[in-house]
DNA sequence: CGCACGATTTGCT
DNA sequence: GCAAATCGTGCGA
């Protein structure tokens, strides 16, 4: 299954929906099953993804093997799971955005809240990461070993597709319909078109 | 060394 | 519907 990952992300993203992703921890085991991803290619001209300026102490593990977890931390407040493609050396990812809790819901709950309705545990990328209790710190873990698991779904469903949601600026989330999703299933989190850029100070005014 | 902003979520209006 | 919360990262000076 491994060298499945060593593929562009835009083409393993699809093979992802409806598999299920384990994490075991003291805790106990939260188990998932994924609903909605997004591919970054972090290549060429892919201003979306965290790789497009070359390789950081942030993003490096993107340029590590592929099938290990990649996690940033972002606005001051959120973890969000990635998936990373591509032999080592080179970068692309593939975002984990929303999953249905199979296993482990009450864990779930507990993480996130006991008023979350259950199709809300894991819908949303930093809320998927909140109910599977993925710290900042496993970034570059092996998805395919403990405390993880990834099971592939043998007969995929059949996954619909879109721009994507967070990414904006010029080339952005028009350049690539990278959103892949189970049409019509309620744990997907809703569409939410990218912010404009702001532009700082701006004496240009955005056309 | 300083500053602007983000692969978001939540709560209030 | 809109804005705040909150801080590491990355770029410019």
């Amino acid at each position: 299954m491994r060298p499945l990952f060593d593929r562009p992300a835009q083409e393993v993203a699809p093979l992802l929906l409806g598999a299920v992703l384990t994490r075991v921890s003291e805790e106990g085991t939260v188990a998932l099953r994924i609903t909605e991803v997004e591919a970054y290619s972090g290549e060429g001209s892919d201003p979306g993804s965290h790789a497009h300026r070359g390789r950081t102490p942030r993003n490096s593990v993107m340029f590590g093997p592929s099938g290990h977890l990649y996690t940033y931390f972002t606005y001051g407040m959120h973890v969000c799971a990635n998936v990373v493609c591509l032999p080592e050396g080179r970068a692309a990812g593939i975002l984990l955005r929303a999953g249905e809790i199979v296993q482990g819901e009450d864990l779930a709950r507990i993480r996130r809240g006991d008023a979350v309705p259950k199709r809300d545990l894991a819908r949303g990328p930093a809320r998927l990461a909140v109910a599977l209790g993925i710290p900042l710190s496993d970034g570059g873990a092996d998805l395919l070993a403990p405390p993880y698991s990834l099971e592939l779904d043998p007969h995929p469903p059949l996954a619909a597709m879109s721009a994507r949601t967070g990414v904006s600026g010029p080339g952005g989330s028009d350049a690539y319909p990278w959103r892949f999703f189970l049409d019509g299933d309620p744990t997907v989190s809703p569409y939410r078109a990218s912010a404009p850029r702001k532009r700082a100070g701006g004496a240009e005014p955005p056309r």
